[in-house]
This record gives C-alpha cells, structure tokens and sequence, in this order.
DNA sequence: ACGAAACTGTAAGGTTGGCGTCAGCTCAAG
DNA sequence: CTTGAGCTGACGCCAACCTTACAGTTTCGT
C-alpha cells in the first residue's frame, strides 16, 4: 500500500515540479491549487497520508484548511509550505497542529527528507490493525478476519476490501479502486463487479455490508 | 518502562547514525563495538528488551555472542545485521536462536519496523518450546514432537517445519521460506511444493494442518 | 569399502481455483 | 416507460499448485 500524498499549492510550476519529485518515491501525488477546493476534498476523502500544505492560497488560506482540518479530528500529519519567512506564521501553523514547516525557497532534497521523516511515523499508525464491525485487517500479516475467524481472500479480492476498508463508511469511485487496487493492471470496468458481487457473498451473514452508490462506486459500512 | 536495546556494532559511523534514529522511538539505546565486551555486557545486564548483532565483530564473532547468549538461557529477542553476501550465517543465525534478520545495506524505514515487530512480542514467551495444536518443537534441541511423540524429520523438512511454525497462524510466502529456510541452497521453486507433500503426509491425521494460500506462500494451523 | 536405505530435487502430467468476459437480468432515476 | 448503471450466474483460460515417479546423492551400518 503506496503512501498517498495531498499537495495544496497554487503557483503551477512549482506544483508540478513537486508532484513530479515526489511520485519518485511514492506512488501517488494528488495535487489541488484553491484552498477551498482542499477543505472540500479533505472533508470527503480521508485516506491521505501526508498533506504538503502552502500557506497564501486563493480563497482560503492554508492556515485556515489547516485549522478546519484539525477542527474535525483529522490526524493526517501536515507539512507546511510558505514564501512568508515570517515567524509568526510558523508559530501559528505548528500551534494549529502541522507537524513541520518548510520555508520557500527549500532544497528539494530537504523536502524529501522531511516527507520521508513524516511518513515513517505513519508506519506506526498501520502497526495497528484495521477494524470495521466485526471485520478486521491485521496490516503487517495481511489477513483478514471476520467475527474472529481467519477469511483468507484471492489476492484481487484481497485488494479490494482492503482498499475499502482503508476508506472504511466513505463512498471510493470505481475510477480510484482501479488505480489503487489495481494500479496498472488491466482489470475491466465490469471487473471490479464482479469483485464486488464475490465479496459481498462472502461477507453475507456479517455486520458488514458494501454499498453501492450509484454514479459513483461503493462504499463498506457496519451494520 | 520504555524499552531498552543493546546495539552490538563496530562501524562508528553505522553505529552513530542507528542510535541516532532508534533512540527516537526508544528511550535508551547502549552500544558496544566488540564481541567479546558484548558478551561481559550480557551476562551482567539482564535487562535489554532487543539486541541488534552485527555478525562481523572484533574479538568474538556475533554467532559466538549468540551462541553463548542462547547456551546461558537469554531469551532476549536477537535481530541480526548482515552482509548480503554472508548468507549461511543467517541460517547459523537463526538456528541459534535469533528471531529475525536484516542484511546490509538495509532501509533505516525498514529496521525501525522490524525492531517495532519484535519489541511487540516482548511480552510473548520466546524461550518456550513451538506449539501449536499437538505439535510441538523444543528449540534447544531442536526437536519436534506430535502427540507427544517423537517427530524425527529430515533436514529441510525440519528447517520447513521449523520456519512455518515460527509464524504459526500466518501466511508464509515462498520466497520467503526460501530465503528463512534454504537461504543460498539451490532450492527450486518446485522443491518447496514437494516438502510440503511430504510434511502433509506425516501430520495427516494430527490437528495441524498445512493450508495453501494460493499465490502467496503456506500457512500452519491447528483444527 | 560396499551396499542399502534414506534424503533430495527435477521433470511431467493432472487438478484446481482465480480471473475476467459475456449475456441476460434487475432496479432506480428521470 | 425508458434508459443506463449495476447485478449475477455461467463459462473458458491459464497460472499455480499437487502428485507421482525417478534419478542423483548422501548417510549409515556392516
């Protein structure tokens, strides 16, 4: 399971270019220019790993996201970005919760380093297992059980509930079980149906139940 | 009580930068560069929760260290650091008794999970004999038992055995027995699937048994 | 030293089970 | 009612796995 990373930052060429530096080493860079835009992704979609966030946004400011963000019991570990070396800024951002900062201009190589240093902190987080109902991912072994009996899955399936349940009670769009669970794979539309009507048999008499959500994928929820 | 680890190493410079990083996480880290002060160390200080063993030491080699760790009943959790190229001694390694092994060069991410891993099970007793179900392996004598009687098995069904029982209840892939097991030995891929036939043929009508998990590896469990 | 027995690994063919497409169906939304 | 998205059972392919046979090698007793 590939980190996933939320970029927020507005100056094009320098989103690019991060987007480009960091998909080296981590397999997905999400990126969004508009502070507003932020707040709203990050109010539906809870499965980042790590937020690099720029400070002077259009229509919110990243101090603002930021704010929210942990105003809702978001966790997700945040690295701030900003031109402003002034220092009250910095004060502020790691009092509202972000986890370092980084100021404009940086060396790309110190970027990495801190993305890398707060990665691995999630890496203790994902020590703990995964549970909704009575379903439950063990993360290091990767084995599911249910109602604490061992459900061991083919690896497609696998893929699949364990990228639902990393979203677990939040609809994912089939178009981001294709790239996440089955990156690169050549998997049809019609596949993931097929996945999902297997599942669903599985985990028939269970406290779990996947959803669907038309015009837009599924979503796994506790009964 | 935070958890305390002897790093056993004489690189300097590895040595710093490893204290360095896992001191981070545990509160007390000691260091020791030579072999044979190891073993003084050890046999004096009872209390270490993990020990990090560098093979290649001054004075005393780290399977010494071991040996006489293991010969004086610690039951200390023991993770190795190796060359690549030293792949007998991991297999020496881990019939001594040690519990898990890195080789060099390895991902700092890497070793800070392993020793999480390890310093997880502390509490889990390590010196007992292997069991599950009727199946039993005393690991000073390094004999299995089903039923309470002997079970005498050739050398790489034993060290098959011995591996899958170690992570009993978990999935093993093949290229891991393979690397745990046969580490080095000209092991086809197909041998694996032999041993097994033939360990299913011994614990037939015992409560073990040895499950495929299809496109991983195997799995030991009891009925 | 010699032969027998046990151990080891490869090859070959049979079996199984995951995978994905299809065709026909259901069902909710407009 | 129509339409298109999603559901579902069936089918064939293929890779993974099982099983047996056999030949080369080591171990061990005599």
């Amino acid at each position: 399971m590939p980190p996933k990373l939320l970029l927020v930052e507005d100056d094009p060429l320098l989103a690019s270019t991060l987007t480009e530096t960091l998909s080296i080493d981590h397999q997905q860079v999400d990126c969004i220019g508009d502070g507003g835009a932020a707040e709203t992704r990050l109010s539906r979609e809870h499965g980042y790993d790590l937020i690099l966030l720029d400070l002077n946004l259009p229509t919110r400011s990243g101090l603002d996201v930021l704010a929210t963000l942990r105003a809702h019991d978001h966790v997700t570990p945040v690295l701030i970005l900003t031109a402003r070396a002034a220092i009250e800024d910095r004060v502020k951002g790691l009092d509202l919760g972000a986890d370092d900062y980084l100021a404009k201009p940086f060396a790309l190589d110190e970027l990495e380093a801190r993305v890398r240093a707060l990665l691995r902190r999630r890496q203790s987080s994902q020590d703990d297992p995964l549970t909704l109902g009575s379903l439950r991912l063990d993360r290091q072994r990767q084995l599911f059980t249910l109602d604490e009996v061992s459900l061991s899955l083919p690896p497609r399936e696998h893929r699949l509930l364990a990228c639902l349940i990393r979203y677990a009670g939040e609809p994912v769009d089939k178009a981001r079980l294709l790239d996440e669970a089955f990156a690169g794979e050549s998997v049809g539309d019609n596949a993931i149906e097929v996945y999902v009507h297997r599942l669903r048999r599985r985990l028939a008499d269970s406290d779990v139940r996947l959803r669907t959500v038309r015009g837009i994928g599924y979503l796994l929820e506790s009964a």
